[in-house]
DNA sequence: GTAGATGTGA
């Protein structure tokens, strides 16, 4: 405003470019009062500003989040250009009203408006369905702007938005040049989307190319990992972090792969050395703490946290109620439970409530886990029945598993009736890496190199942990609903080939770590308990739910899952 | 001389 008064006093009249420098000025330093006496100022004197300078002004006032007024200003125009739209369209992209912003695609397009690349990548940002996605493409290839690395980068996101892998892929494949942004948002949308194979052979390809990896690669390869157990392979990207710092998304990212793969002493070292921690940072280790059988250290860190002053969120009471639940502890559970809207101001959701039936079933308190969920303000879903079916397994009620089981069967339904009526089972799989290999054991297939020395070897334990009490144990009924099918043979669930194929390959003393699709039953957990103590090896197995460490004949979930 | 892209916790 100074230079503006001083200009006036020297008689000088501001033109465009410099009312443009000056809102530049104002929207850097956020100074919203001063843009606006710039915005007065230029509609004063019967100056006529060039529609650029309005363009400015309009997202300017986007920029301040003024909406309305950017609208107002926008409306009033003589005449519009492509950035004029493309400014709007970007606004309404960005305040989730995705709609608006393609229905002011059609007006431009009336208004004899050209879109071009920049008002593609925004539009794409607008896109909320499939059906528009494939129409802007085509709108894109018409107006030949199909090579411009933004667009293309926008049209990767938004097919691996819509789980639309294959065709991200397509248009990623396509591209003729490459940066490093699209590089990582390809990387990221298989990690995201649990293709964390896909993720790590586009890694490779990156490198091979000669691309740098940046923070934002790292953190989603760190994902791939993580979602794939791989601990081997998440140390070798722990090397390459080491070269950046202090970036907390990456800290984080590490902190989750080491909880993740069951190597709690890596986390807490992580833990321990980051410089600045979010809700994220503390949430993740409570969880995994949690999570890997370490209940009282989770609520310890719990305590640190909020000493810290950093505020728990939904997720992080989630990972509170969890850890209460997996030691046993009711009324610490049940005291979190009944005053964290009070406390954190956090209304319990579906999952808390999972919490609290789990908590409340495991400890024997059945009537009072179906009582909370017939009282439970989220509607009960497949899920919360099957805790309570699970916890009725534990304590034997017959009657009330029944009951369970028919509640879940009609969740269930529903939510088959959602997805569509081709939901198939997933065949059980485990995998086990070996010297940075990954090694995919299926049931009924026997593509395994080794197939038939592990099979000997799996029989040959079998007859020995007879010999020490095993039975292998047929009777699962209630508790595999969702684990593999009873008509398989037991004997040959993929985690028992994984552990074998572990004893046979993995130098002695190593952990064995196994990851799984579906939850592990009960003979295979039996059978991994006796076998861990047998050989005196500790052997990691994480399912979709949680982890199982075992060592000298015991197990960290206690027999409960 | 105004408008556009990527990564973390259940």
């Amino acid at each position: 405003m100074k230079a503006l008064t001083f200009m006036q006093s020297h008689n000088i009249w501001a033109d465009s470019v410099t009312y443009s420098e000056l809102l530049k000025c104002c929207i850097s330093r956020g100074a919203l009062r001063e843009a606006k006496l710039v915005h007065k100022h230029i509609f004063s004197n019967g100056y006529h500003p060039k529609t650029f300078l309005i363009n400015t002004l309009i997202s300017m006032y986007v920029k301040f989040s003024l909406l309305d007024d950017a609208r107002k200003l926008f409306d009033q125009m003589p005449e519009r250009n492509v950035v004029s739209w493309t400014t709007m369209i970007a606004a309404f992209a960005n305040a989730g009203l995705g709609y608006e912003g393609l229905r002011f695609l059609v007006l431009m397009g009336r208004d004899g408006v050209r879109p071009n690349m920049f008002t593609y990548s925004s539009v794409l940002r607008a896109c909320s369905g499939l059906e528009s996605l494939k129409q802007i493409h085509c709108g894109i290839v018409k107006d030949g702007l199909d090579s411009d690395v933004f667009v293309r980068s926008a049209l990767v996101d938004n097919y691996a938005k819509w789980g639309e892998l294959g065709n991200a892929l397509v248009v990623f494949n396509e591209m003729e040049t490459r940066d490093l942004i699209v590089w990582n948002s390809v990387i990221g949308a298989f990690a995201q989307n649990s293709d964390g194979d896909e993720a790590l052979n586009l890694f490779k390809r990156m490198k091979r190319c000669g691309f740098m990896a940046d923070q934002a690669t790292l953190t989603s390869v760190l994902r791939a990992c993580t979602a794939m157990a791989l601990l081997e392979l998440g140390r070798q990207v722990h090397v390459h972090v080491l070269k950046y710092n202090r970036d907390l998304i990456l800290s984080n990212a590490l902190l989750d792969m080491y909880c993740k793969c069951g190597s709690m002493e890596d986390a807490r070292f992580e833990f321990s050395r980051m410089v600045e921690k979010d809700v994220i940072s503390w949430s993740t280790m409570i969880i995994g703490l949690a999570q890997n059988g370490f209940s009282h250290e989770a609520l310890e860190i719990f305590q640190v946290m909020k000493s810290s002053g950093t505020k728990p969120n939904y997720i992080t009471v989630l990972g509170v109620l969890f850890a209460c639940s997996h030691a046993g502890l009711v009324d610490k559970g049940r005291s979190y439970f009944e005053s964290m809207e009070k406390v954190f101001g956090i209304k319990p959701g579906r999952e808390h409530y999972g919490c609290m039936v789990d908590l409340l079933g495991r400890a024997g308190k059945l009537d009072e886990a179906v009582e909370l969920i017939h009282n439970m303000e989220p509607e009960p879903d497949a899920v919360t029945w099957r805790t309570l079916l699970g916890a009725c397994r534990i304590h034997r009620n017959m009657d009330l598993a029944a009951y369970a089981a028919k509640k879940w069967e009609d969740a269930a339904q529903v939510r088959k009736a959602m997805k569509g009526n081709n939901v198939r089972k997933e065949p059980g799989c485990s995998w086990i890496e070996v010297n940075k290999q990954i090694h995919a054991f299926i049931l009924r297939d026997n593509s395994h190199p080794q197939i038939d020395e592990i099979i000997r070897q799996l029989n040959h334990y079998v007859q020995r942990l007879k010999g020490v009490g095993y039975v292998p144990d047929t009777n699962f009924v209630l508790q595999d609903v969702e684990g593999e099918q009873l008509e398989d043979p037991l004997l040959y669930h993929s985690e028992k080939l994984a552990i074998v194929y572990g004893l046979m390959s993995l130098t002695k003393g190593k952990t064995i770590r196994i990851r799984k699709n579906l939850r592990i039953c009960g003979d295979c957990h039996l059978f991994a308990k006796l076998l861990a103590q047998m050989e005196n090896r500790n052997i990691v197995i994480r399912d979709p739910i949680r982890y199982h460490h075992f060592q000298g004949g015991v197990c960290s979930c206690g027999d409960y899952w």
